[in-house]
DNA sequence: TCCATATTTCCAGAAATCATGAATTATAGA
DNA sequence: TCTATAATTCATGATTTCTGGAAATATGGA
């Protein structure tokens, strides 16, 4: 992952209701949710959600699928690793050995 | 941890210079960097540099000691497991046993 | 005590972000 | 084709965040 990526995943996350999205989503799993169950779930305007969801699909932490009248969004995990290894870059002071395991845990964890 | 943590860590570190800040502190690990020499690693000003220290420190992300004139800082990293924990809480549809186990590496991992 | 260094705090204008109403697009079904 | 539903896009005022200069605070050494 480069900086900039990391920059729009932090940001966005970094927003309360966006924050909350995402929980949601990964709490959801594979099969996610559409757009409007969300909004119920949050207590949400519909274009107040829209805006965030789309934050959220730029910075690659969910992704979306239509389904007839609806769209169904997915957290997508594998921003999330990536977003943690750059975090974690070099944490071990250059021998990131230690560190291989636990993000191959953490890939294999859902 | 709680949201109000979560958005103060993930609002500190969606910014340009606070993300370079946190990075080349987990890269320096526990040993650290007083702050003259953050500026200068960073190219920054040191009133700047100051501000978004702050912002770092009021998140959790790193802790400071003071040595004599200086001030050093340090990325702390039980914040970060927090607040992966955090992002990732039932993650498996409220099955967390296979996470923990990827959290208990990352938690060895430095 | 006086001075130099290291860092922080205060302040103000500039820039970016946010929330909401209104309008628009896309789809399914009658 | 017409209508209703689902979701998005647009426009705008309000709020927040950001940056950098100037001043203040803290410490060590002469």
């Amino acid at each position: 992952m480069e900086k900039k990526n990391a920059l729009a995943a932090l940001s966005a996350l970094g927003h309360d209701q966006r924050l909350e999205i995402f929980r949601h989503l990964v709490k959801l799993g594979p099969k996610g949710a559409v757009a409007g169950d969300i909004a119920a779930a949050l207590s949400s305007l519909p274009n107040t959600l829209s805006a965030n969801l789309s934050v959220l699909s730029q910075a690659g932490l969910v992704e979306s699928e239509r389904e007839g009248r609806h769209i169904r969004y997915r957290a997508d995990m594998n921003t999330m690793q990536s977003l943690l290894g750059f975090l974690m870059e070099d944490c071990c002071g250059g021998d990131a050995s230690l560190c291989v395991p636990a993000f191959d845990a953490l890939k294999r964890c859902c």
